[in-house]
DNA sequence: CCTCCACCGGAACGTGAGGAGT
DNA sequence: ACTCCTCACGTTCCGGTGGAGG
């Protein structure tokens, strides 16, 4: 790029020589015509919805297993394929996915009931009514329809933390209220979801359960080479490349999510270096890479208070050991807020915002207990050194010490 | 074995911004 | 104009607590 000019960027952006051919294939969202090594839960989630298609209604489903183990993949893959049926017949039924971790559309009890209204067409304000109206309205909607509907909810258990439980039983004993057929489908990512939700509510959510085990490496090998097929040009891929990357993605514990992100930076990488191969340590680079920027991001795109804590973190981790205390983070924030005119938050929030922190994953904070000298949160900085450095002067910036 | 520090973390409540209905 | 909703973000209050030191 020449001064100023993007001189020709577009040009040989477009001419460039690209490793990809198409790249859509390694995005989450890609839904590949084939599933393979799920066969077994294909059949199993087919054989539980399958009544729907004779106008009854399935029983309720539950599905677990950790992230990157092809739950959302192959719920959508069985769904398509009977509605498909359902439509070729002329069954009603009605599908409706909503994935609850998908930033704030359905965090609380309002929004979710508010989001299945859209579904149905009705539109409904932002805010303003008393949830008890939205369920009538829902309620009523769902007599209107007459059909079957299946209400997927992906990432269920972390709805249930931010709202709790109070709703599943609203919608379990829908059924009983209106003349409709409702079925849910949880998705959990956390194995031990149910057990914290209420009995009553448990055991008529779990009519049907089935565990997504995580993929072995040998099975994150054949998905990869499945997708890289499409996703990349003939012989760019260096020998034990996808051997690698399974083997990153196996380590944690079967993601085949993962898999394919690294695959897909990985690409770019090599793009980025004008290299005609992706080779064996680009998946190193893309390792890096993810994790720096997924940290990055979510320093970023956090509130103001936010930053001035974890400046204050940050510059005692700099000055001190590397073992902080809530009590020394506090001091260090109030003077902080104080040179650049701003309120002051309590002990007890900025306790919480750091536990927060802890929870993003951005430092470790443990509650550990100094004997004598009191009870309070350890806090140490596992953080990649480059992205430390990033953070900092991002906050320097923003905060203008 | 008991005490007591320096916080943790639950709960209730307050405020102010969004909006509806009348 | 007025009352009624919900929700985000905080505050106030306070009981609870692991373990070093007496």
């Amino acid at each position: 790029m020449g001064n100023g000019g993007l001189g020709g960027f577009f040009e040989n952006f477009l001419s460039k020589d690209t490793v990809f051919s198409e790249k859509k294939a390694l995005q989450p969202s890609y839904s590949p015509e084939e599933i393979i090594h799920r066969e077994m839960e294909v059949k199993q989630v087919a054989d539980t919805l399958a009544p729907c298609l004779k106008c009854e209604k399935p029983s309720n489903l539950f599905i677990y297993g950790k992230t990157g183990t092809g739950k959302t993949l192959t719920i959508n893959y069985v769904t398509r394929e009977l509605l498909k049926a359902a439509q070729k017949q002329e069954t009603p039924l009605k599908i409706i996915y909503i994935n609850c971790k998908l930033k704030r559309s359905t965090d609380t009890e309002y929004r979710l009931l508010a989001q299945l209204l859209k579904f149905f067409d009705k539109e409904v304000p932002y805010t303003g009514l008393p949830t008890e109206e939205l369920y009538k309205l829902f309620y009523g909607v769902l007599e209107n329809e007459k059909k079957n509907v299946l209400l997927i909810l992906d990432e269920i258990d972390y709805l249930v933390n931010k709202i709790g439980d109070g709703f599943l039983y609203n919608f379990t004993r829908m059924n009983e209220v209106t003349f409709s057929n409702l079925s849910l489908i949880g998705i959990s990512n956390d194995v031990t979801f149910v057990e914290s939700v209420d009995p009553r509510v448990r055991s008529s959510l779990s009519e049907e359960e089935l565990i997504f085990p995580p993929y072995n490496a040998l099975q994150i090998q054949d998905i990869l080479r499945n997708r890289t097929k499409l996703a990349f040009k003939q012989g760019v891929l260096e020998n034990g490349v996808i051997e690698k990357c399974a083997a990153y993605a196996a380590r944690e514990h079967g993601d085949a999510r993962r898999a394919l992100e690294l695959m897909r930076v990985a690409g770019e990488i090599a793009d980025r270096n004008n290299q005609q191969k992706v080779l064996i340590n680009h998946i190193d680079e893309a390792e890096e890479k993810i994790d720096r920027d997924r940290i990055y991001d979510i320093v970023v795109t956090q509130p103001k208070q936010y930053h001035v804590v974890l400046y204050s973190i940050l510059s005692l981790y700099s000055t001190k050991k590397n073992i902080i205390f809530t009590g020394d983070v506090y001091n260090v924030y109030k003077d902080c807020c104080s040179k650049i005119n701003l309120r002051c938050l309590t002990q007890r929030r900025v306790s919480d915002i750091i536990a927060e922190f802890d929870m993003l994953g951005i430092i470790n904070a443990t509650t550990i207990s100094k004997g004598r000298y009191g009870r309070t949160r350890e806090i140490t900085l596992g953080m990649d050194v480059n992205v430390l450095s990033r953070i900092k002067v991002f906050l320097e910036n923003e905060i203008s010490v």
